[in-house]
DNA sequence: TCTCATAGTTACCAAAAAGTTAGAAATGTT
DNA sequence: AACATTTCTAACTTTTTGGTAACTATGAGA
């Protein structure tokens, strides 16, 4: 998210990859989507993203936040709870990475398998 | 492309992202779909990407052939001539990254506008 | 008073990604 | 002989990313 250029801002492709395509935003989401209650607490998306540590996750919601792809809601109480979901936006993003997930499940072997042999 | 996680193998979303995800390759994917004759040469691929650099261009042409996502033909002539064409695999992608790229355009101002306001 | 829990932030460091520049081949043209 | 063309690769530098560990705030309970 450095500085912004003109081709940069021409390029919806790009903003598209810039802002979930880091290493663990289309994670947080696809947690989000999976959740029945469509709501998260951090230590709740913590545990279920084992690999992903606190600092990353933490920037990670905060993009996403910025980005207005989930929502952020505080209560005022201590210890502190602060829940997300996904936006109205966000949830209209979904059915594209699905898709992405559902290939990327059915396709695998295909891409994956070949490098190691 | 790191070192390689039992986390890591066990995810195919991340492994989705490490394939395609990266700065270039979706952008790659998509101007090859968009030609007519599904064919396109190096430097063609260069007017098409601007702001790709040489280098990169050529990493990421290398990283999708063997994530078998791109055909890579090479005519044995001087000056060179090489061809790069999407793979069946690659082509069973499409309709996803489309579903995304389309996304991008419809959602842009949401996503993007905001952090400048 | 001491400790715990929650949801972070900050400083510091290492590793990875990406940009710049130069050049390697091989050969046809000037 | 010099140069252009095309597709890369290598060396070097800068930028970005990600990890660890320590620190914050607050009130409840022992």
């Amino acid at each position: 998210m450095a500085d912004i250029q003109a081709s940069y801002l021409a390029c919806p492709i790009r903003q598209v990859i810039s802002r979930f395509g880091d290493k663990w935003s289309m994670l947080v989401l696809y947690t989000l989507n999976e959740s029945e209650t469509g709501v998260m607490r951090f230590n709740e998306l913590r545990h279920h993203m084992t690999d992903c540590s606190q600092k990353m996750l933490s920037a990670t919601l905060k993009n996403l936040e910025q980005s207005n792809l989930i929502n952020r809601k505080v209560y005022p109480e201590v210890p502190p709870r602060v829940e997300y979901s996904l936006s109205d936006t966000g949830k209209s993003l979904m059915p594209s990475i699905t898709s992405l997930i559902n290939w990327a499940n059915e396709h695998f072997d295909d891409v994956v398998t070949k490098q190691l042999a």
